[in-house]
DNA sequence: ATCGAAAAGTGAACACTGTCCACAAATGCC
DNA sequence: GGCATTTGTGGACAGTGTTCACTTTTCGAT
């Protein structure tokens, strides 16, 4: 539909709408080949337009990566969203935080196996801490970080966790999916199949849940 | 100062040992900017030499790059290896099982903070994953996998750990550890100050050894 | 409605990268 | 001593990010 826009020679000298189709170019690119295959050249190219009229619109290719990153961090809450949605709140609030807990971790996990150049991409070079920008937001209007503090909460709330405890177990919680998506993506355990790296991942979060408290 | 060597131009013809001269340039760019700031020609540069002539040693840059990877790994495996002899053997096999997973651990978090290039290009791109290949190997001849596999045996000999849990181990607690490092060096968390970090890893290692069994 | 300033695109250039080619010099081996 | 092999050179090419001067379009104030 929109690939059209690069086929056809535009009528107007204007694109019109630029911005968007550098980043939608540059996501491509992000989800084909990670962080290093996004060449700004290219996404003019794809745009069917000169490569310094992306200057009209980013610093450099440094801003259009981060533009891109922070669409890519919005596919991963987006992701996440999707795993917590699947259990509804009970009567059971334990069960109800331990499940969201669990699917925060293997909505992460998840993506990043179905993802990995927007996986990486995402997670790359130093973006904001936590930065409440509606960009990195998905429906819910939470950042990844945001939707793990929820599930802990949930956790702390039905007693599963000590007001000593809470504090800084989204950094411990996060390490551990994190590194484990990263050794599996781009690190020494690239080679391990996807089925094995999940498995790992509920071990993973059951030894989190065990290991907090 | 230390680039004499590429000022000074050399008498003979040959350079001598321009592999070598070509690693440790590369080396130090990689501590300087990480694994994209190894550059071929910078390289070459350094060692007083034409772009080319690295062609001689190394198919392309790629190559180049892995052995700078090697090199960076075996720093990270002395690192570690540092960390465990502080601790010796003693009538309690299970405190020096824990001491030893704990150095593991915390040795690899140090180096990660304390040389954050070096590490960020060790676990880049794909490494051959448990290859026993030399170069990556500090004096006790292991590298980092094979030292965190023999805490987990010290863990599971002295009885902390049983066999069940012992399957796949090193691949849970390798994965706390790298996620808190990346997160630290290239992610979200990069402006947390370092020594908050590393009490992090203490709290994470904790949740290891209970999270494990 | 006009006209002028600002926005958005173009074209040509520069420095830098990795890489390949044909050639020259040094080494070592018989 | 002569000769093949290694090792380095010089010159080139495509691709990248980026900048400068210029043109075209849009839009808002008069």
């Amino acid at each position: 539909m929109k690939k059209n826009v690069s086929l056809e020679k535009r009528k107007t000298f204007r694109h019109g709408d630029l911005r968007n189709a550098l980043v939608t170019a540059g996501l491509e690119m992000a989800r084909a080949g990670g962080p290093n295959a996004v060449i700004l050249r290219e996404a003019t190219r794809q745009a069917g337009v000169a490569p310094n009229a992306a200057y009209r619109h980013f610093a450099g290719q440094a801003e259009l990566l981060d533009a891109v990153r922070s669409a890519c961090l919005s596919r991963v809450a987006a992701a996440i969203e999707d795993e917590m949605k699947k259990h509804k709140a009970g009567r059971n609030p334990q069960a109800f935080a331990r499940k969201s807990l669990h699917a925060v971790g293997m909505g992460y996990l998840g993506f990043a196996m179905r993802e990995p150049g927007m996986f990486r991409t995402a997670f790359s070079v130093p973006p904001p801490v936590h930065s409440p920008d509606p960009a990195n937001t998905a429906s819910m209007g939470l950042n990844p970080f945001q939707l793990l503090s929820l599930a802990l909460d949930r956790m702390q709330e039905s007693g599963l966790l000590n007001r000593k405890d809470r504090k800084g177990a989204e950094y411990l919680a996060w390490s551990t999916v994190h590194g484990l998506a990263l050794l599996a993506l781009e690190g020494p355990l690239h080679k391990m199949p996807r089925e094995m790296v999940l498995a790992l991942g509920e071990r993973l979060v059951v030894m989190v849940e065990r290991g907090l408290s």
